[in-house]
DNA sequence: ACGGTAAACGCGACGGCTGTGCTTTAAGGT
DNA sequence: ACCTTAAAGCACAGCCGTCGCGTTTACCGT
């Protein structure tokens, strides 16, 4: 599990954590990835280096945890009245976020640093949720729905794969064919 | 791509790389994974660091070219005699080899130290050739077979983002019931 | 076969990151 | 208000990663 969950709720500790993250968000922007050393954040975020050690042990384990906080969706999937619209949607938009530059660079980066699988799996869970939310809807709907493992296998999986290891010719025309060959199959 | 497409076919630095590259298998399974530095795998392959260095420019891209190197499948996928048992003691083994802590590490240093994706697209090629094989030994039994990127969507995808995202009850049953599903439906 | 060319390796040195013991500060409970 | 304890600051030792330069060795044209 990383660290985080284990400070303290507020006060100094969270000013610190805030301001880390911050600094790793804006020299991400600024200098990019691989020109990003622990005292270049430390002294960004105003802090001296052996925090940023105590409290994430390295640099990768602090930026997993920058990536999978960018990672969580902000808003639920939008409502656009039916299961199809609403699936499709959100996968497009799953994947342009993902398939950009820098989404590929957060994915990879929460892999990284992760030697439990602690923060991929929470990835994995806000996909997950973000389905199910699409998937709720349309059963209260009254419309047939598949499981959401079956999204996640279908749609999800496939998607995740491509930016991953075959980063070159996605759009959101795969996105669609695989929303339909679920929905149609 | 990889910097060792620019190496020089044979003579020394061949030599060297194969040094190197066992150097790092024998210190993967001797020290560990986060216990490695790129001096003491100079060490122990008998060269300078600088030379590692020059060669690969970081432990990661090493690492990942080490990755790729074990994750080629060293024979073709066996034959049973009929394209589902085929595919589905493909799928078993496959995960297998993925799902192990070993396979895990390989895949995830593959991934990661990959600045334009050409080492993950050769994991994934590695797979879509055996994939293949058994597609076309199915079609020359003239049974019908789906094609290769069906198989990739619908079996590889969905174990490969099993083992990166969520490895936990990775079993022999799900490869056989992704297989299923995509023959029978 | 032989010499020219350029890539690749070895060597040495230094700047800067990494990580740790010890001290100091501040948050939360009584 | 005081006490406890966790977290941040400070200082420093060690090693990683990089660079310039000289040397070696593989490729290639004649």
């Amino acid at each position: 599990m990383s660290r985080r969950q284990m400070v303290r709720p507020g006060g100094r500790s969270a000013r610190v954590q805030e301001a880390v993250h911050a600094a790793v968000r804006e020299l991400l922007a600024e200098a990019g990835r691989d020109a990003l050393t622990v005292p270049m954040v430390a002294q960004r975020a105003g802090v001296t280096p052996s925090t940023v050690y105590r409290r994430w042990g390295d640099l990768r384990e602090l930026l997993s945890d920058v990536a999978v906080e960018r990672l969580r969706p902000d808003a639920a999937p939008q409502d656009l009245g039916g299961l199809r619209g609403d699936l499709t949607a959100w996968a497009e938009q799953f994947l342009d976020e993902m398939a950009s530059p820098a989404g590929r660079a957060y994915v990879r980066d929460a892999l990284l640093g992760d030697p439990d699988g602690g923060n991929a799996g929470r990835c994995s869970a806000y996909a997950a949720e973000q389905v199910d939310t699409v998937l709720a809807r349309a059963r209260g709907r009254g419309e047939p729905a598949p499981g959401v493992e079956e999204v996640m296998d279908r749609v999800v999986a496939p998607l995740m794969y491509r930016v991953l290891f075959r980063p070159a010719g996605l759009d959101g025309a795969y996105a669609r064919r695989l929303v339909a060959g679920l929905l149609d199959g």
